[in-house]
DNA sequence: CGGCTTTACCGA
DNA sequence: TCGGTAAAGCCG
């Protein structure tokens, strides 16, 4: 449904305001379902009915003027939609607030091939408050996904989109190729223990710099458009067995970094209490999935990033797939004697078939 | 898988 | 000759 209805943007932002009252509706009704008192429902109830009435046309009459005469003041969408993410951007810092997707297993597999895409401005974005490619180059930071690239194998169209500018931050490069890499490849292989996983991912400007008790908020902007660079990225993950009757979710949060992490460092270390993520963040992430559903990812997954051996292996498989001479397959074959990795007999195959290949083909 | 840099090429 | 794009090559 949301995969083809990109027309729906419009629809959506012209919506909002029915949409927070929605969202509001919502949270009373499952507050309902935790320890809080019968008064505090009445009350909340009670507002949000004056809120729902209160539209535009009504507060126009009771004050007797046109507030907003020129318009209301508009900071874009609440939710973009693409074929296989949906985003909230945001206009001044030049970066999304959040990126929603849904992996399922057929996802990950499938023609569709990186090469073939560019970073580009999202053409659905007015560009006055886009970043843009020359933002980034030569900032010495790199631009990374919140929505990975990885995760849309299965179409060209979609896995272009996750190139828009607008799934795009500021992210340091070790961290992306590295523990943020990691933690990509971890989220779809639940996908082979949990038929629907589903993902928030995005940035923060977390305080960092202390005077005594004072905290200060302090990150870079980088290119001529100002784009935020955020000092951490965090991950929302669900996972679910939706088949299985009053099976629970599986709900796990993370703040990471925007730096570089040591190869051995472990996902939990990175683990933090879904609330406390988003008070920071200024997002309840699941608003619609009551607290009693959830159980800790942590606690009935492994949590297990695999190891940096295993990725650095990984990597040189792809690179003697991709090499096209016998002299570049010997360069990463040495490369991997010098660094001591241990290739497994799968690896060891593909080098003597790849290295055979093109020592007659040519 | 995640990226960047270099080279080749082309039209103004 | 410059600036932009595409493809190839490289690295973690």
């Amino acid at each position: 449904m949301l995969r083809s209805a990109r027309f729906l943007n419009g629809f959506l932002s012209g919506t909002v305001c029915s949409a927070v009252a929605f969202y509001f509706y919502n949270r009373a009704d499952f507050k309902e379902t935790s320890s809080d008192g019968q008064t505090k429902i009445q009350t909340k109830e009670t507002y949000l009915s004056e809120v729902v009435t209160l539209d535009l046309e009504t507060a126009k009459q009771l004050k007797g003027t046109d507030i907003l005469k020129y318009g209301t003041p508009d900071r874009g969408s609440d939710a973009r939609l693409y074929y296989n993410h949906v985003l909230c951007y945001d206009q001044a810092k030049k970066i999304p607030v959040w990126v929603a997707e849904l992996i399922t297993k057929s996802d990950l597999t499938g023609p569709a091939n990186r090469q073939h895409s560019k970073f580009k401005m999202d053409p659905t974005l007015d560009e006055f408050f886009s970043s843009h490619n020359k933002d980034f180059l030569g900032s010495g930071w790199s631009r990374g996904h919140m929505a990975p690239a990885g995760n849309n194998k299965f179409s060209q169209q979609a896995m272009d989109e996750t190139f828009y500018l607008t799934n795009i931050v500021p992210q340091d490069i070790s961290n992306n190729a590295g523990f943020w890499n990691k933690l990509e490849i971890y989220v779809r292989d639940l996908t082979n223990r949990f038929s629907e996983v589903r993902v928030i991912s995005g940035p923060l400007t977390l305080p960092t710099v202390k005077e005594g008790s004072k905290q200060f908020v302090n990150y870079e902007v980088i290119g001529n458009n100002s784009v935020t660079v955020p000092t951490h990225l965090f991950k929302v993950v669900t996972a679910e067995n939706p088949q299985q009757p009053d099976s629970p979710i599986a709900v796990g949060a993370f703040i990471v970094p925007n730096q570089p992490i040591q190869g051995s460092a472990q996902l939990t270390q990175y683990q933090v209490k879904l609330e406390d993520l988003e008070k920071t963040a200024g997002v309840y992430f699941l608003p619609r999935l009551p607290p009693s559903k959830r159980v800790d990812l942590c606690s009935v997954d492994s949590c297990q990033l695999i190891s940096q051996e295993a990725l650095e292996l990984y990597f040189i498989g792809r690179k003697l797939e991709n090499a096209k001479t016998v002299e570049r397959v010997d360069s990463v074959w040495k490369d991997l004697e010098r660094r001591h990795l241990i290739p497994d007999d799968y690896l060891i195959d593909l080098y003597k078939k790849k290295r055979e290949s093109l020592s007659t083909e040519p």
